[in-house]
DNA sequence: TTTATTTTAGCACACTTGTATTATCAAAGA
DNA sequence: TCTTTGATAATACAAGTGTGCTAAAATAAA
């Protein structure tokens, strides 16, 4: 009988070297010799789990999405101190508040570039936007059900809003760290939320 | 004496070009030779232009930044109903409303992403950015100036929001233009503003 | 120890890349 | 008309790419 390896947990290593590499390197750089040699693998042993580049990428970014919404699944909400902190802390797992977040953050913004002309990718990228979607209208619905929320508010576009604030929030931390800091999203966020409350 | 061509006219046809690559076939196949066969050139003409593929990267990101602003520095402010109108139109400037507008923006998404392990795109990136961030402080200011804006406002806090909200919508129209319509763009916009006055 | 099976390592091939070199062309002044 | 000079084109080349293939190594049950 053979060896006795963990296929999974092997292709999830292999994956966050990959977001490594292409953290670091770009994602041109993402070459499967650069990421066997972050791995500290041969790119025969890489092929083994991975039959294609394609594959690798389309794994690694599929576990991108697969981490956040276990994370978001997994978080208790009723802990919180009140329902409008509990949807603040939902929010702020999709914010790079940490090292880990950020890596994350970062390569789902070099794939969704990348999906605007990848069609498999492209799939992936719909797929998660409509569950964000989804979360963002269960999170306005869910003020307006506690009575909380304004009554002037208008559901539909209140959704567009604070899912854009969210991911523009995100892209301008990532590409300009300084110039808006964890601290000053985590505000924002807050400051938005409360103005959806009477 | 050689041929006389305008250098300049030359260049900006051949970013003009690049975008078009770019857009369709992604920034990884926006290869000199691609490049080349959409101008009709030969790679070497291109090459006396620009003397190398970063170059040209370069100054095509540069021209994107250039026409946007030119947009909305030409933007005639006096003609608009109301100063709440005017600050939208100028905004509206920024989101991909038409099929130019709309290549420029993806051109610049895909440059961004880019600009995360480039250091030279960084630097025009971090420019435009506190460019784009003044204007919105003007944006934030003048409401206030003209007494439009709500008494409990916070500025600085606004002035983050509106920059991501603008930016947040144009990436989610550019990934998933019928899940986010131009119109739904606007008329959020419009919400927002509203929002902030009395 | 033997053996079946998985995993690994490395090489080779065809291909694309950016860039350099060289030659050709076209137009304007002597 | 001939030379000069900018513009264009064609070709070459070295480096790096994904991927297919083959042989060796490692492992645990028999």
């Amino acid at each position: 009988m053979p060896k006795l390896v963990d296929h999974d947990a092997k292709k999830i290593e292999i994956a966050k070297a990959t977001w490594k590499v292409i953290v670091r390197e770009g994602l041109d750089n993402a070459t499967v010799r650069n990421i066997a040699r972050e791995t500290g693998m041969s790119v025969g042993s890489l092929r083994h789990y991975f039959p294609s580049q394609s594959d690798l990428l389309q794994f690694s970014m599929e576990l991108v999405s697969e981490r956040v919404a276990t994370r978001i699944r997994e978080k208790n909400m009723m802990t919180a101190e009140s329902p409008v902190m509990a949807i603040q802390d939902a929010i702020s797992e999709l914010l790079p508040l940490d090292e880990e977040r950020r890596v994350e953050a970062e390569v789902w913004f070099v794939f969704s570039a990348k999906a605007l002309v990848d069609a498999r990718l492209k799939q992936l990228s719909d797929q998660v936007y409509n569950d964000m979607r989804q979360g963002f209208e269960w999170a306005i619905q869910s003020l307006r059900k506690l009575g909380l929320a304004r009554e002037d508010l208008r559901a539909d576009l209140e959704v567009y809003r604070l899912h854009a604030l969210v991911d523009g929030m995100a892209v301008h931390h990532l590409l300009h760290p300084d110039k808006l800091t964890y601290r000053q999203m985590v505000d924002t966020l807050s400051y938005h939320l409360r103005s959806l409350c009477k």
